[in-house]
DNA sequence: ACAAGTACTTACCCTAAAGTATGTATCATG
DNA sequence: CATGATACATACTTTAGGGTAAGTACTTGT
């Protein structure tokens, strides 16, 4: 039986509030290898769930449901199914997630200032 | 002997330049769990090591400065050490860290609209 | 009857990032 | 002469995220 640490900082940053540190609460939506590119892909519209997998061919298939997942729970992308077979299942940004093009424009922007120095 | 396995997306995922990723190329720099809390904190101004260690009491001083130090080699943050004894060492917002201020605002920005949904 | 396509699921493994704990150099001061 | 203050360094451990591989359900086409 191995104890869990409660009190580590790594426990305190997965609940932490937009009121403690709004920057790490946008981080833990949209942080991590795969999540901004998913949302990137969303940005040109509607996808299948293999329309994503071709798009972004690193990527493995756990990952992507998983993440996919993530960010429905956090209401950043819809989920549509269509009842047939074999099945349709259409991915999109909700308007929560659209709003986020205002982020990433302005990190695409630093960017490419950034490497101009 | 474990073989190192080269053509993972984690390795390649470390060296992805701006032109695949421009959004994964920021978030290699200013990810995480503590760069953009100590970015945020010398937004308000340049601090010594140890202010910064009391604006982030919850920080080990090994993340500290080994962010410090990542930050400085990605030309974020600027370090001034003043040969006196105790040491004098205050770190500062480069111009280009300084210009992260509009992605860090959008971020904000996002973060109280995603609070209202 | 079996391969193919779709959208997942699950079990197991590996590594990078984060955390814990302790040590170092320098000098002023009591 | 030992303590405190500053700004680190370093060895070891833990954990969360990511990766690999294989399986599932359902139906259409051959």
């Amino acid at each position: 039986m191995t104890q869990v640490k409660e009190n580590s900082t790594r426990n305190y940053n997965k609940g932490i509030s937009i009121n403690n540190c709004p920057v790490t609460y946008v981080m833990n939506k949209i942080g991590g290898h795969w999540k901004p590119i998913i949302i990137h892909q969303l940005m040109s519209g509607p996808k299948r769930y293999s329309e994503l997998r071709k798009a972004i061919p690193e990527i493995t298939e756990k990952m992507l449901i998983q993440h996919l997942k993530q960010l429905q729970t956090d209401d950043l992308v819809n989920r549509e199914a269509r009842p047939v077979v074999p099945p349709v299942v259409t991915y999109s940004l909700s308007p929560l997630g659209t709003d986020l093009t205002p982020v990433l424009n302005a990190m695409v922007e630093w960017a490419f200032r950034a490497q101009q120095c």
